[in-house]
DNA sequence: TTCCAGGAGGGGG
DNA sequence: CCCCCTCATGGA
């Protein structure tokens, strides 16, 4: 729950309560397994990827030692199918921003717009977010993102064509998501990623960028350049691979304060 | 006080 | 195309 893809979730009965949509799981974890109770279940088996073998990653790519060492730390770790309207605001919302300010902002706009579950409430329509205009946003603490959440609101409620991202090429549909207000190049990559499950996608943020410097090579200096590389060298599992580094690299500078991983 | 967080938009060259 | 600056906000 923790790996930065999912921003609505908080423990609850002795493991998580998560949000995606207008739907809810309760998640605990026991031993190796972990227990999905919904209301859900087909739903929340694509948002897990659940029918997924993730050990085939760490037999491809155990031969990077930091990547070894990043899949057993993160083992568990799955690429979520989210909702793509939702992914794309959160992702809004996550630039230049910490992921505890992000889960609030974002928690903050389903209570006050988000249809009541019965209990939780579910992530607003753009049409909502649209009529709710930049003075909302920026109440609630977006910053300078309030603007950027109002007009792209805007643009996916007049009609902005969301629906033929999902066939066109990565290359294409990160084009035509950056045409949206408040999306650039990285989260484009994590809307093609976690939205429209484009897993020849690498998304270069500040922790992965020290990661590339860390672990790779040094060669390169622009983020977008660092990202084309990565999706040269991981092809489809670029996603996967981004996803076990991002998790182990931040993690560690938290508990540890200081990089302690290198091989 | 300064730095940093899952960066992006805008201006100028 | 590139480089540079600025943009809220809150925690460390």
């Amino acid at each position: 729950m923790h790996c930065g893809q999912i921003f609505r979730f908080k423990a609850a009965e002795g493991g998580y309560e998560v949000l995606s949509k207008d739907k809810r799981a309760f998640v605990v974890q026991h031993g190796r397994d972990v227990e999905v109770v919904t209301k859900d279940a087909d739903y929340f088996e694509n948002f897990f990827d659940l029918k997924r073998d993730y050990s085939v990653f760490l037999k491809k790519y155990g031969g990077y030692d930091f990547f070894a060492k990043a899949f057993r730390f993160g083992e568990g770790i799955r690429i979520l199918n989210q909702d793509l309207q939702e992914t794309i605001f959160s992702f809004i919302i996550s630039a230049n921003n910490n992921i505890k300010r992000i889960q609030l902002i974002i928690d903050r706009i389903c209570n006050a717009l988000g249809d009541d579950m019965g209990g939780y409430r579910a992530f607003p329509s753009a049409e909502r977010l649209a009529r709710a205009g930049e003075a909302f946003f920026a109440d609630l603490g977006a910053g300078y993102r309030a603007p950027y959440l109002a007009k792209t609101a805007k643009m996916l409620a007049c009609g902005f064509d969301l629906q033929c991202l999902k066939t066109l090429p990565t290359v294409e549909a990160r084009k035509k998501l950056m045409s949206l207000c408040g999306v650039g190049p990285k989260v484009a990559d994590c809307i093609l990623l976690f939205g429209l499950r484009k897993t020849d996608s690498f998304p270069v943020d500040t922790w992965i960028e020290k990661v590339y410097h860390e672990h790779f090579e040094t060669g390169l200096k622009t983020r977008e350049d660092i990202a084309r590389h990565l999706v040269g060298l991981f092809g489809e599992d670029a996603g996967y691979v981004q996803q076990y580094l991002f998790y182990y690299q931040r993690e560690n500078l938290w508990t540890n304060g200081s990089k302690s991983d290198n091989i």
